[in-house]
DNA sequence: ATGGTCGCGTAGCGA
């Protein structure tokens, strides 16, 4: 039996429980990292998610940010917040060690700064994060054991991955110095779910909520799942879940779901 | 002709 690995964004937890919920009862992956919970702990609605067979952990922040992962086996160990910068209080990212059916492996749940506007502090402090994701990377290949980072990496690969590249020229989710910093990531020699499998261009993982961009279909695929080596030999299936943007009162990302050998 | 995004939290920011 695989194990299934999911990525959404749900934006705002509490807001978006009747989706959460019936996804996640349809689709029972054994993983689920969620970013953008939009709470702390004391809102997390944690009684009706473990009501489902979950284990939940969570890295929360008031108002903005916050990721979840949940688990249908038990948590071995479980790390808040992306070293590197002992200032940063954004919850943006966590991680945990999980058995598997063979073997336990590691998974993130990253929410990568948006960076807008350009330039500006928060483009500065997203590619500062960006190089503080490969660091830590860097330290996880040594064990040379399968991880997932799996998440919200507000960046678009490549012009095949966004409606209107040229509409896009500029955005920090599309700028030259941000797909340095995502091939520099690639580069230490982590693979795309999506490119392992084979993914074809106009797939998208967001529609944004303004301008009708989901009925023209005007998306973009910034939700990725990034594989060590060990993790990359072991994906059976890669999905978006593009349905699910058609629900009501909908997330504006879908899931994106990844099934491995482990 | 008008208004044409959503969530948090209750103004205006973030995305």
């Amino acid at each position: 039996m695989p194990i299934t690995v999911a990525t959404w964004n749900v934006n705002s937890i509490k807001a978006r429980m009747h989706a959460v919920t019936g996804w996640l009862k349809d689709n029972q992956p054994d993983v689920a990292c969620l970013q953008e919970l939009k709470t702390t702990e004391d809102g997390f609605p944690f009684m009706e998610l473990e009501s489902l067979g979950y284990n939940i952990r969570i890295h929360g922040q008031k108002s903005y940010n916050g990721v979840a992962l949940l688990s249908k086996q038990p948590f071995e160990s479980v790390t808040r917040g992306l070293p590197g910068d002992d200032k940063d209080d954004q919850a943006r990212y966590m991680e945990a060690i999980i058995m598997g059916r063979n073997s336990p492996f590691r998974v993130a749940s990253i929410y990568l700064p948006n960076g807008n506007p350009v330039p500006g502090p928060k483009y500065d402090y997203k590619l500062a994060w960006m190089t503080r994701l490969k660091t830590h990377a860097e330290n996880l290949l040594k064990d040379e054991e399968p991880f997932i980072l799996a998440g919200d990496y507000n960046v678009i690969p490549r012009s095949g991955d966004v409606h209107d590249p040229k509409a896009w020229e500029g955005d920090a989710l599309y700028r030259p110095e941000t797909h340095a910093a995502f091939r520099a990531l690639l580069g230490i020699s982590l693979t795309e779910a999506f490119d392992q499998m084979d993914g074809r261009f106009g797939q998208y993982t967001f529609w944004d909520y303004k301008g009708g961009a989901w009925p023209q279909n005007r998306g973009l695929r910034i939700d990725h799942l990034l594989l060590s080596p060990q993790a990359a030999d072991r994906i059976r299936r890669f999905t978006i879940h593009r349905d699910v943007r058609e629900g009501v009162r909908p997330s504006d990302h879908v899931p994106v779901v990844g099934k491995f050998d482990l």
